[in-house]
DNA sequence: TCTCATGTTCGTAATTATACGAACAAATAT
DNA sequence: ATATTTGTTCGTATAATTACGAACATGAGA
């Protein structure tokens, strides 16, 4: 974020705001749906049912992943996706208090 | 949205991916949580406190009305911008779905 | 009418996001 | 050892986002 906008911006809204931005794309919202439905699903999963590229949604999981919603344990040759129960706790908390709810 | 991922993709997934994404910039959060609080707020109002440009402003209020997340009344010279109330009880709504709260 | 105040729109630039296929890496299985 | 499976990274292209200042509209008030 820029460094001027700091001084207005508070933690919880930048991160509010982050945890939003990786919300707000259809692909990412509906692999966050699926993890936070059931337990966990591998890469593999979601590109059978998925119609991007598998470039793609490895893109899509990086993202989530970096926002700090998803994690990933290597089973190799696959990885495990699941929910990032902490940070999900956290977004749950941030969105309770912006949305109102 | 792209055609081939409205097979995949729920009508609720997409608003709340729209909703996300317009809640995914610092300013448009800091924004709707200003209007959330207190009722509403002049335009004029917020170029005071944002450190940027009056047209880059009207920008975010123009996503953010586009999302349907806020609404302006003309008061002129001024416009009022308020939360928009049925589409905020929506947003809450699907985001508790998606988020489990 | 002319000016002032208020916002939007236009033109533009720089950055970020989205998407794909090809190439690559890593570990398993044959 | 080699092939297979799985997923990331690379290179690239296109589109969307973010941002600014200048120019433009619009209505209020002198």
């Amino acid at each position: 974020m820029r460094d001027d906008l700091k001084k207005i911006i508070g933690a919880d809204q930048e991160a509010t705001s982050r945890f939003a931005k990786a919300m707000g794309h259809p692909i990412r919202l509906y692999i966050l749906d699926l993890l936070a439905n059931q337990s966990c699903c591998y890469s593999g999963d979601l590109t059978e049912v998925l119609p991007i590229a598998k470039s793609t949604l490895s893109q899509h999981l990086k993202e989530l992943k970096d926002a700090g919603l998803i994690q990933g344990e290597i089973e190799a040759p696959k990885i495990r996706y699941c929910i990032n129960r902490k940070n999900w706790e956290r977004a749950q908390i941030l969105f309770k208090k912006y949305l109102k709810i």
